[in-house]
DNA sequence: AAGTTTATGCAACTGAGTTGCAAACTAATC
DNA sequence: GATTAGTTTGCAACTCAGTTGCATAAACTT
């Protein structure tokens, strides 16, 4: 639990046991999960307090959201350093065979060139496809 | 009313007196539009007829649907020839004072270097920050 | 230990999106 | 132009994600 309380605590963020539950949870996933989908990781929970749990974790940049269009948000832990400006933002990807949504850390959101007096605070890009896994 | 039945026929959808209206609107439209906001345009209408045109208008490709992370789905009117295909997708924008989506039909959407085995259908990319009308 | 702040749990609501069904309309055939 | 078949429209009703208010419980302060 010592690394889990690290992590809240260098966010910020009060180490409950809530907080380190869900940030343990989140930390085992490979894909970015919904609200819906970390509720069901417990037997007995409480949406709301998961809904807030996500939303100080997202505030605190310990946690991105991603809009994949399914119609629930998704979340995926930031990197250590991250502090989710744009330059530091990456690609999504949702496969439409299996339905996850994977970080694509590695590629970074290309930068645009926006009209004149347009200033960017936040992208968000999904690309949607068939993952290597589906694909056959 | 020659015209508008024209791009509705040409996309092989019946032109009614409803869709006539909903494509008359959205044509006026400078931003993208919600269908609460299309709702909003009409003195006496039914939601659902509303959201099932914009069903048919989308999957024929006469519009294109953006997720812009504000909750509701907006919509604009694709160019005369557009199949929707990953190349012919361009940027999206929010506005986060004035809250309106504008298509950036001038930027399409950078092609991105997937993954091996991955393959690409669509792509959802909004820059959200503030337009040169809200940029004082 | 008392008091203050913060987190949690429950109830209840909003708003977008959606489905089913019956009535109205359109188009096609005789 | 009446009959039928297929499509569109309007209404009711529902689901599900996200959200707020409030009361209790836990954590932190002095």
């Amino acid at each position: 639990m010592k690394d889990t309380d690290d992590k809240l605590t260098s966010r910020n963020i009060k180490p409950t046991a809530m907080r380190e539950l869900v940030l343990d949870i989140l930390t085992e996933q490979k894909m970015a999960i919904s609200l819906s989908d970390l509720e069901q990781k417990f037997h007995k929970s409480d949406r709301v307090t998961l809904y807030r749990t996500l939303k100080t974790f997202e505030e605190k940049k310990l946690i991105h959201s991603i809009d994949d269009g399914t119609g629930a948000v998704k979340y995926a832990l930031c990197k250590e350093t991250c502090q989710c400006h744009p330059e530091e933002l990456h690609v999504h990807f949702l496969c439409l065979k299996c339905q996850h949504t994977f970080c694509l850390s590695d590629i970074p959101i290309p930068s645009i060139n926006l009209p004149v007096n347009f200033s960017v605070e936040n992208i968000n890009m999904v690309v949607k496809g068939v993952c290597s896994n589906c694909k056959d």
